[in-house]
DNA sequence: GCCACCGGTGGC
DNA sequence: GCCACCGGTGGC
């Protein structure tokens, strides 16, 4: 299988699972490169398949340069799937981590506090507050959790 | 066998 | 009463 945009994971002292790394791995070199905010995490993901990732599209890094960081156990790292929609404004897309670390849910809350847990749910949401319509489709949306790995 | 979806429920 | 969280299952 394909190399796929990637995301690690860890512990917090408290017990929340929090988010602490995105990364990316490049098509040519397959280092690791750290992306600095989810949004460009997004936006990488979303074009992965026609357009892979690779070093040199990080400002003054070439393949030359050693990995941002490995993987290794010290964290949990989760697989993103290519191709998920950027998230569409006003909704937030929430990951959150089985106690067990079994799996990934991945919700969408809608700015009218609205939670969606499935396409279905974008339906009905959409069909219950039609104004949205304006601003998204149910192509906007994918609710396919990364993988553990 | 996997995973998208959804029902149930325990804790607040 | 709500909702975060989890388990089960049906369809692929």
């Amino acid at each position: 299988m394909e190399k796929k945009s990637q995301q690690s994971k860890r512990q917090s002292t408290n017990g929340i699972t929090l988010v602490d790394i995105w990364s990316v791995q490049c098509g040519e070199c397959f280092k690791w490169r750290l992306i600095p905010t989810e949004e460009e995490f997004e936006e990488i993901r979303s074009k992965f398949t026609k357009d892979p990732f690779v070093c040199s599209k990080k400002p003054g890094v070439s393949c030359d340069d050693p990995a941002d960081i490995e993987r290794d156990d010290t964290r949990t790292w989760v697989i993103h799937k290519p191709g998920i929609p950027k998230t569409p404004s006003g909704f937030k897309r929430r990951l959150v981590m089985r106690k067990d670390f079994s799996k990934m849910d991945c919700y969408y809350d809608a700015a009218n506090g609205k939670r969606l847990r499935a396409s279905t749910d974008v339906l009905k949401f959409l069909d219950k507050f039609p104004k949205f319509k304006n601003d998204v489709s149910l192509a906007d949306f994918s609710f396919t959790g990364p993988k553990i790995m």
